[in-house]
DNA sequence: TTGTTACGTAACACTATGGTTACGCATAAG
DNA sequence: CTTATGCGTAACCATAGTGTTACGTAACAA
């Protein structure tokens, strides 16, 4: 709902769900899985400015899906596996609706019923 | 430029990531996980209105996180989990990350640039 | 010191997203 | 038929997100 906050309180963490909804951010960690890089390698493969990457890299740093290590001047960012397996984590439950077969998706969800019975908040 | 339209750009279906990265969204699956509801169903169980509920519901349609029946009047809702499927198989070469543990994230790293040497286009 | 390089942040504009209320259409029931 | 129910869509508003350019800071090089 409206939050009313409008100040720029940045202490809310942005969750690795956001941060993956956006395709720049997305190949940002394509290409970090790969080989260490920093922003301005980063923005040199895309076609958007390096401020543009600096704050794709802050989003994804701050929801856990990448880590920062400072060489000189530069720094140099890789893989954190933390955010990622959080989302994981929350896809697991799913994974049986397609590993299980579709022919009899009504019990899959009954079973998945009766193993988490009240998950929901 | 778009002037006076620019209110449904919507044509192309919105993508998974886009779809979960609403903690709404994410909810309504989780209701559905257990049951088949409809849009009414889901509106009872949350805070909002039930027209918003109808446009999230929209969007995980189109992303084909959900699938409509049609019954009388009402529309029952059900995981479809062809949209979640894909973004399990874009996480998947990423789980080797946290499954091997971060002794030697280095070397990971390295493996996984062997095995899909070019991928981005 | 001065100059270069690498990087993040601030300020701004535009678009996208997500909420509301009001309305129209389809089916069921009387 | 008329009325009620269930649901999606349109119009509108407020906020969040994503891009830009301009600027400030930190680490090297001379």
């Amino acid at each position: 709902m409206v939050t009313h906050k409008s100040e720029y309180t940045d202490d809310a963490a942005p969750d690795g769900y956001r941060a993956i909804a956006d395709p720049t951010r997305r190949a940002i960690l394509d290409h970090l899985r790969h080989e260490e890089l920093s922003a301005g390698d980063l923005a040199r493969r895309f076609p958007i400015s390096r401020p543009a990457i600096a704050r794709h890299v802050g989003v994804l740093k701050r929801a856990r899906l990448i880590r920062e290590r400072r060489v000189a001047q530069s720094r140099r960012y890789s893989l954190d596996p933390e955010g990622l397996r959080a989302i994981d984590d929350w896809l697991a439950p799913y994974r049986v609706f397609w590993s299980a077969r579709l022919t009899d998706l009504k019990s899959v969800a009954e079973e998945m019923a009766r193993n988490d019975k009240d998950e929901e908040t």
